[in-house]
DNA sequence: GTTCATTTGTCCGTATGTATT
DNA sequence: AAATACATACGGACAAATGAA
């Protein structure tokens, strides 16, 4: 019957708000395997994978042959992973908005085919927008999307949703996995200097970033222009095991 | 006895060159589990352990239902996790190195002490480090570590290896697991120009990191000056699943 | 220095559920 | 509707690391 929600991934959450509630405490250890599969009333494996996850995002470690304790630090807070422009300015408690959006349906020039990995002769939509966190404009973003990815669909909802990926996901059922980021520091130029309001040469983030679906393919490449003094960006990085 | 690689670990490999040996060719469907389990005579746990990582890593896409693939686009190339300066630039065919190195034991200042997460009476080291590849600037660099953890070792070897994480890890047995970046891009002010050999108000990436280990205390604060225009920052972020 | 209990790591085999074709 | 393939879950066994007796 129909339980949505896998077993180990309820363990995983109640272990969290025993976290929240206090009754695991920062550097402190948890009860070992054994006890949590009696607590809980699971097997072992049900256990290790909730454990598994919390491990993988930072909330526990685990010392073999000791115990598994809560991490002392909390990570700055899940910007671990990928997270559209618009979460990211929610989080900081902005309101993030577009202006300027422009949509158009063209051949990609060599680079951009190369990027995207398909030939010159198939169609992209080009998306351009200047997106803005409390009326100021932070990014000028550049989208390259192959059209088969598009065609047939209301594109007017990219305007009205503001999140590219949730468009993506919702609408055409495409879902980026992962996002591969070159970031560089560049001197902002007149024209990028006259739209986000900053003077010429000024610093900016100039980000080239790869989107990725579940199978792999590339769905996205885009150029990303964003002021210096308006922005952090903030990234965590884990040691391969 | 002894074989100090686990199974899965060995799974994996066996998997990962038979890629490379153009067996499993990119977008194409591997065997599926149960033929794995067949021809390496292990467990489906095993199999499915091996095959996690290599989805961890990018290297393969589950598609429930129907198998696994190798993933059409290879990840530029595992930039994804944590890898040291020196890893970087060797990557890249650069000879890395450092100039300029000193060390000194001091009192942190409060803002320090509050990254590091230590009161402001308990000593840390500073060290500052110009980085260079092919002998060329790249990076200022300077490191506040906690003095607890480098008291007592030669600390002439961080000189020597180059890698910070490396004499961490080897000679004082602490081992970062995960860094925590804040990116930005700013203006290189007078003196930080003519270390990097670059123009007044040319673009720097400014990156400030917390280190953390294993048992995520904070090992290390650093703020990072790097050159605009000879460096590109790669990273690679996942969907939390 | 050795032994011992505790705790996590690895591995196996099996059964059942769910998505895709 | 049936076959295939991955997802979840159980329970048991032994290995390896740790700290304390």
């Amino acid at each position: 019957m129909g339980n949505a929600e896998p077993l180990y991934y309820r363990i995983k959450e109640a272990l969290e708000q025993r976290i929240a509630k206090g009754e695991f405490r920062r550097g402190e250890f948890i009860p070992c395997e054994a006890d949590l599969v009696d607590f809980y009333k699971v097997s072992r494996t049900t256990v290790r994978k909730a454990i598994g996850m919390l491990v993988d995002e930072g909330t526990m470690t685990i010392v073999r042959g000791r115990g598994t304790i809560v991490a002392p630090t909390r990570l700055n807070y899940r910007v671990a992973d990928l997270m559209s422009f618009t979460e990211l300015m929610r989080q900081q408690g902005l309101r993030p908005s577009a202006i300027d959006v422009r949509i158009s349906r063209q051949r990609p020039d060599k680079a951009i085919a190369e990027r995207l990995g398909i030939g010159e002769e198939e169609a992209v939509y080009e998306i351009y927008r200047v997106r803005t966190a409390d009326d100021e404009p932070i990014t000028i973003n550049c989208s390259y999307i192959p059209a088969r990815y598009l065609d047939g669909h209301d594109l007017r909802s990219i305007e009205r949703k503001q999140s590219l990926y949730k468009v993506l996901e919702e609408d055409c059922h495409v879902e980026i996995h992962s996002t591969e980021d070159s970031i560089q520091a560049i001197s902002a130029d007149r024209t990028r200097a006259e739209i986000l309001h900053v003077g010429l040469n000024d610093p900016l983030l100039y980000i080239e970033r790869l989107a990725y679906s579940k199978a792999g393919e590339v769905v996205e490449f885009s150029r990303i222009y964003i002021r210096g003094d308006r922005y952090k960006h903030t990234i965590t990085l884990r040691k391969r095991s």
